[in-house]
DNA sequence: GCGACAG
DNA sequence: ATCTTGTCGC
């Protein structure tokens, strides 16, 4: 039994798989890794949460960086189309967050999405198909691996560890709180690994998942309450 | 052939 | 992601 029918959503047509796979082929053409080359001063958050198997509620918080203060909070509810496939996540997702992201008054210098950005099967994981929708800096932030190995990095606070794929380096095992599990880190688009690590790092205070994110998700359930 | 598999 | 109770720890 496929992995996916572990979700009560219908299969998804193999013709359609092929399609979105070359979809992303032709994408990954186009997305570009280097260092940003911008002075850091606002960064967005986003997440989506669903309500029942067909509606999407996704969620942009605006912050001011380095003091990570929230300046603004968006959402769209809308519905989904696909159902939810390892390595088709943008598919299903990067719509209605396109839509948010249009609401917000001020654009970001860097968004930091909740997923992969190039740690993925074609590198082309949401956060690099995000990114290139919006021609803009973006990296990923995921709680879990998608591709590639690594190894454990040490318990404390700041350790990173390679995610390598294919004899690639993908992304970065990142620890940003003692003692609890680490978070995947990795480029989208117009945006590099270091880079990406570092800032990640910057705005993990308190929790495990970097601030950004991590209010994405927070609003995500306030607003969801909202809509029901 | 047998697992693994972002949200 | 979502469905769910109590529980351990800062």
């Amino acid at each position: 039994m496929p992995y996916y029918r572990r979700f009560d959503q219908p299969a998804p047509d193999p013709a359609l798989l092929a399609r979105l796979t070359e979809q992303q082929r032709e994408m990954q053409r186009r997305v570009i890794i280097q260092k940003p080359d911008f002075n850091l001063k606002l960064i967005a958050g986003c997440d989506s949460s669903f309500v029942g198997e067909d509606h999407i509620l996704s969620v942009f918080v605006l912050l001011s960086y380095p003091e990570l203060e929230v300046l603004e909070k968006v959402w769209h509810y809308g519905e989904v189309e696909l159902p939810y496939v390892p390595g088709f996540l943008s598919f299903r997702e990067a719509p209605n967050l396109l839509k948010a992201y249009e609401k917000l008054q001020q654009k970001p210098d860097l968004i930091m999405v909740d997923g992969h950005g190039i740690s993925h099967p074609r590198r082309l994981g949401i956060a690099t198909h995000l990114g290139l929708q919006l021609n803009k800096p973006i990296m990923g932030v995921a709680k879990k691996v998608l591709v590639g190995r690594y190894k454990e990095p040490d318990m404390q606070k700041g350790a990173v560890s390679p995610l390598e794929h294919k004899g690639e380096l993908i992304g970065n095992v990142l620890r940003t709180k003692d003692n609890v599990k680490p978070v995947f880190v990795s480029a989208g688009h117009l945006m590099d690994l270091a880079s990406a690590t570092e800032i990640a790092m910057a705005c993990s205070v308190k929790h495990k998942l970097p601030e950004p994110t991590r209010l994405a998700d927070h609003y995500a359930a306030v607003f969801k309450s909202e809509v029901k």
